[in-house]
DNA sequence: GTGGTCTAGACCACT
DNA sequence: GTGGTCTAGACCACG
């Protein structure tokens, strides 16, 4: 995994943790690796992983058990406002900044359309059974 | 003017500098105010402001004259191409994030049509009369 | 029974073993349930639970017999020792909170006869007809 | 300063820094020594001290500027509020460790007044003027 | 100067 | 084995 030397190295593994749960390939209760092993993985420092772990927790995403190791939040419902929560804020962020630059309702939808023809929509596989190539 | 205390203020303020710039409302060429008035007026610490300044100057987009004040650069290009960027660049964030959370194109627009009934759309003042109403 | 996720569970198994002893309620030389009983019971990993008993044979408060089971021990003094230590340590702590935070003796005796009428003295059931009712 | 090391230090220092504020010793909005001296001071590490403090923050009892330093917060009530939890939470724990024990409140009493004599009472240094000795 | 993050490596307590 | 804490030392961004 590749990471943004910009952003700090923990909120995106927290990100990449989330991810699959949000997008239901990762079942809640769902076991986590441990810290060490996902920190091999990913080639950061355990402590580093630690924290993602540790702020996950703080944000009941995931809960830890003593000597045994982490789990995904068996709360379907904490799951669902998370996802609710990105998709929103992902959503306000670009209208935010597409107003700052002064991009009509006409503008953005094109642009989108452009870009999508660059194929610039999937960047993660997705198993081709769930993309909806809107056609 | 309100600081996202998660980044950098230098960088938030570049942004507004740059913001009516783009939008067109703001023509290149205009003289900007001075670096102590606008401390003052965003409640930054002049030294920020500086390297806003310094930042911005570096990157060509204003100039600044020893005596007489700063300048926005007089080269609509430059200009142009900041826009071009900017606009390339939040599209492409946008669709990456949306892609992460495993939205498909139908739920996109979907989305973006609810938040702008919400009126979210518009989050700066716009004179009606430069808005693109999408014909 | 409900555990403190923040200290060691072993150590609460521990207490909550010695209060019933030390408040009288089961005597010298009583024999305890099994361990994995009590594990059962308390819902507790039985290794957990081990780990308990081995540290209150370490202390002498019980003693094990293979084939038979754990007691209690048999001498008084030792559990009489147990208790002075308990409730002298727990006074200690209490004045030095106490006094950490400013109170004052006359402030700490108001607190404490606010808290009695709120009725959380009694805080696990303890038969009436065992209870000191303060002359 | 000592530390119990059978108790994480950050939280002892979380402890430590409050308790000169809940006392009235330090004011609201009052600025905190930086991270750096108050780890040379405790003799701690410079990482442990940052903990500290960004727990701190997280509960909102702090708040830090960047390359600024730390203040306390100038909220009155949340500092009120800090003080009337610990204040409940020491003298419940109290409460219920004596009814553990099965001492009476005739018995609590007696060896509070025990305990005082023995001039436990005192164990940071108050000033004279705001003690009260309880005669 | 300040706080924030990261790595490296260690020790401990718990299951 | 697991997670939690601590130290040591480094680098960076910020004001």
């Amino acid at each position: 995994m590749q990471f943004d030397p910009k952003r700090p190295i923990y909120l995106q593994i927290m990100e990449a943790i989330k991810r699959p749960v949000i997008r239901g390939e990762l079942k809640p209760g769902a076991a986590l690796k441990s810290i060490r092993e996902m920190a091999r993985e990913m080639q950061v420092n355990p402590n580093t992983m630690t924290r993602a772990f540790a702020e996950l927790e703080r944000e009941g995403f995931i809960h830890t058990q003593r000597g045994t190791g982490s789990f995904i939040t068996g709360d379907q419902q904490r799951i669902e406002q998370e996802r609710s929560q990105m998709v929103t804020a992902v959503a306000e962020q670009f209208l935010q900044q597409i107003s700052e630059l002064g991009l009509s309702r006409a503008q953005t939808i094109k642009l989108l359309n452009e870009m999508k023809k660059q194929d610039l929509y999937v960047v993660e596989s997705i198993p081709l059974s769930k993309r909806d190539t809107g056609t």
